[in-house]
DNA sequence: TGAAATGTAAAATGATCGTTTTACATTGCA
DNA sequence: TGCAATGTAAAACGATCATTTTACATTTCA
């Protein structure tokens, strides 16, 4: 494992669990195992280095949704939310808690977000054989409020979310 | 307006837009327009004033949810969108922010997500004339959905989970 | 009338922030 | 062989953090 993916990486646990702002850049080095030196190198700064965790989280979000059901989204969510955790969306969590006043992370956010809802569209057309646009929003809407009541009401929130998608897929169903 | 709601309303205001981390003391004192010495007399402390930010807004939210259908929740939540925008949940923020290791804002998102929960499980019961903990799972989503999507995706979000819940509610109607 | 309460302004506290720098060691390759 | 790259350890940078303190002004009310 090189210098920049254990760094990457070290960096996604921290900003995770523990929140982007409230990580000092010593926790940081601590937990990469390198100096601050070597850690600017790599990174340039800390937005720098949050936005390559946001890139780099997007890439793994994405690839387990390269399905062709909505059901089949909600099963790749419970399987995300069983690797992952319960802690909310990491996107959505950033952008706020910088108020979107950080350029480069405001960018990745919006970047992930705007894949995320061409993916559930597709996943819909793949679905349904056409197009539908109050079913992709309500979709994304499930899929985002399972990730965020999952993190109080544990699993079962994502599984009534899948059961509520597939009601209305079949009622969208010619 | 007395010191000390002038004081939750400044913080409440501040911390919404630029996350709790984020926002020090000295802006807090400037926005609210007083000493330093005065705001922890009436705080007492950084995460007691969070804490009771919470408290005050889950008392405002709450309030807006005495209705007696399901559909009246999502005409709620529209209008709250509408009055204080789409920033996400300040409840789950705060929460994340400090890795739930801040005792007086965990207690106080706690407090507030069981009473979320309960409430609509209210409404379920007063909408459909008897307990349905699956429905209320739903739209416990939807709404959690709607308030998280729309950072992204606008109000549609809000009217589009709300067509999702006036769908899952006659289906289970008798 | 006078003491208690409530406020302000501003400095000081010690810690921690993100970032850069200085000085030195190890490696890979021409 | 020697230079460029890549690393470490640790100190220093000035700024900012949450909180307390010192010194003083105003209001309230018995």
């Amino acid at each position: 494992m090189d210098t920049t993916s254990k760094l990457t990486a070290a960096a996604e646990r921290l900003f995770d669990r523990h929140g982007y702002v409230a990580t000092g850049m010593d926790r940081l080095t601590a937990a990469a195992g390198m100096s601050s030196r070597t850690l600017y190198k790599h990174a340039g700064s800390k937005a720098q280095l949050m936005a390559r965790v946001l890139t780099e989280r997007d890439q793994r979000f994405m690839a387990r949704l390269e399905v062709q059901s909505v059901d089949a989204l909600f099963a790749a969510l419970e399987d995300w939310v069983r690797v992952e955790g319960t802690r909310g969306c990491l996107f959505l969590r950033s952008r706020a808690e910088t108020g979107g006043d950080t350029p480069e992370i405001a960018e990745a956010v919006a970047a992930h977000k705007a894949s995320f809802h061409r993916r559930i569209a597709e996943v819909v057309v793949a679905d349904l054989g056409r197009e539908n646009s109050v079913l992709t929003e309500q979709v994304l809407v499930l899929l985002e409020g399972a990730t965020h009541a999952a993190v109080y009401r544990g699993a079962d929130a994502v599984s009534a979310a899948r059961a509520a998608a597939a009601i209305l897929i079949e009622r969208a169903r010619p």
